[in-house]
DNA sequence: TAAATAACTTAGGACAAGATAT
DNA sequence: ATATCTTGTCCTAAGTTATTTA
């Protein structure tokens, strides 16, 4: 039995969720405008609690094919019309809030964004062809005589070795602080060096997109821990760290190296590379069960989560239930002690059998406890790791999950949601068992 | 040529739906 | 059957990159 809501979504998906192109029916992500609300934002919005006005049709743009004009509502008419067939937007109009343009686009599901989607990967299994010669630039260029060459230089090594995002320039006044690779601040890393100074380590401290928090102490190379000092040095803590670098100027470097080349495609690089390589590393015996397998590939993504820094507030939530069983453990294992010497002392004074008895069922009961506890402890530790799907959509190539399913007998169904299943589709025919991202296939 | 703006991808939270415990 | 916890989808904010403009 379907709730109303969903019927009513049903029919509206019915009648507006869908769009023409080059002949073919193809599925719209958004069909409806904004609702007005008071605007929240995330993390310490400088905007938040202002309202977010209605949208009106003489607010919308309209861009569609000449001979089929869609109608503006009664007694209204759009903003405009206009034919634009090198853009994939279907309506647009501008933010309230931030003053940006907002769109009504294509689904993921359509046609057009999955060969998108796919371009993307594509291009990422290229930069393997092209990443050694990259890494050799990069450290080559932190010996540079030239601080901008040098900041490229260390600024590259962060993006390729912790998946940071490039980090454009943003106005303080409009949005909330955070930062990526080339816009960090001193104030943001912390130079660890260990007493026998082999041990390079450097602590990063900063709220990245959607102000979540990245926190990750990281060895590193002895050249890029004198480097950052050297970037750091005479600057304040608010002062940028990578004060001769531009998101633009890294960026133009990139292009000439490989077609298609941004900073942004090494995070789908190396995250599509970690899955890959876990899930080689990972043993699967053929006669285990589905659940066990699926165990397996989520510890494998989990890796990925972890590098690109993916979390949810569930799974912060999910840390105190991990911290709430050890919390029990811990008093278990107290009782225990105590049941322990109890029973010592019960035999000494010598109270008679009955007492004794007793006291050694109550520390079998203890010990039962205790065991079921740690299961369920490490149960819900692997369920906080594991939770992160955002990986799985934006960064993992679908074809390794694909190969790996076929090649251990698993149905892809068991992995992917059914919009999963249908985002990826275009995986499914072009992946064999033997698929490896880090081989072009031809 | 760099700043502004347009266009597009990626992200967590809200909430509904589904699963499981009671 | 109902409460409670978990998972999946939707929504739109917040990034990155491409293109246009001054």
């Amino acid at each position: 039995m379907k709730s109303k809501e969903a019927k009513q979504k049903l029919k509206e998906e019915k009648e507006y969720g869908y769009c023409t192109i080059d002949g073919r029916k193809e599925p719209i992500g958004n069909f409806k405008v904004e609702a007005p609300r008071l605007f929240r934002g995330r993390g310490e919005h400088p905007k938040q609690g202002r309202l977010k006005g209605r949208i009106m049709p003489e607010d919308v743009i309209i861009n569609c094919s000449r001979n089929k004009i869609p109608k503006p509502p009664l007694g209204h008419n759009w903003k405009e019309v206009r034919h634009d067939p090198k853009v994939t937007w279907l309506a647009c109009w501008t933010d309230s809030i931030t003053g940006h343009l907002r769109y009504i686009k294509l689904s993921p599901l359509a046609t057009l964004k999955m060969m998108k989607d796919c371009q993307k990967f594509e291009t990422a299994r290229r930069l393997h062809q092209h990443i050694h010669m990259i890494r050799e630039n990069y450290w080559k260029d932190m010996e540079s005589e030239d601080v901008q060459i040098q900041q490229r230089g260390v600024a590259m090594y962060l993006i390729d070795k912790l998946a940071l995002r490039v980090g454009n320039e943003k106005d303080a006044k409009e949005t909330a602080d955070t930062v990526g690779c080339c816009s960090l601040r001193c104030e943001h890393i912390t130079l660890m060096e260990e007493a026998d100074s082999e041990n390079y380590k450097v602590k990063f401290d900063f709220l990245g997109k959607d102000s979540i928090r990245y926190l990750n102490e990281v060895h590193v190379d002895k050249r890029v821990h004198q480097k950052l000092r050297s970037f750091k040095n005479g600057k304040e803590d608010e002062d940028k760290l990578f004060d001769e670098l531009s998101v633009a100027s890294l960026n133009k470097y990139l292009k000439p190296l490989m077609p298609g080349l941004t900073a942004r495609v090494f995070r789908t690089y190396n995250a599509s590379l970690t899955l890959q390589k876990k899930l080689d590393e990972l043993p699967v015996s053929v006669d285990a069960e589905d659940t066990e397998k699926i165990l397996i590939y989520n510890r494998a993504n989990a890796a990925v989560a972890l590098l690109c820094n993916h979390q949810r507030s569930s799974l912060k939530a999910n840390s105190n239930i991990v911290k709430k069983f050890e919390n029990k453990i811990k008093e278990t294992m107290k009782a225990m002690q105590k049941a322990k010497e109890d029973l010592a002392t019960a035999k000494k004074t010598y109270k008679g059998k009955k007492a004794e008895v007793k006291k050694k069922q109550y520390l079998h009961m203890l010990k039962e406890k205790l065991s079921t506890l740690k299961v369920k402890a490490a149960l819900a530790k692997e369920g906080k790791e594991i939770a992160s799907i955002v990986s799985k959509l934006y960064y993992l190539d679908p074809r390794i999950t694909v190969a790996w399913c076929k090649k251990h007998g698993i149905s892809i169904e068991k992995i992917f949601t059914k919009t999963q299943m249908k985002k990826f589709r275009w995986a499914d025919s072009m992946a064999g068992p033997d698929f490896r991202f880090d081989e072009l296939s031809h």
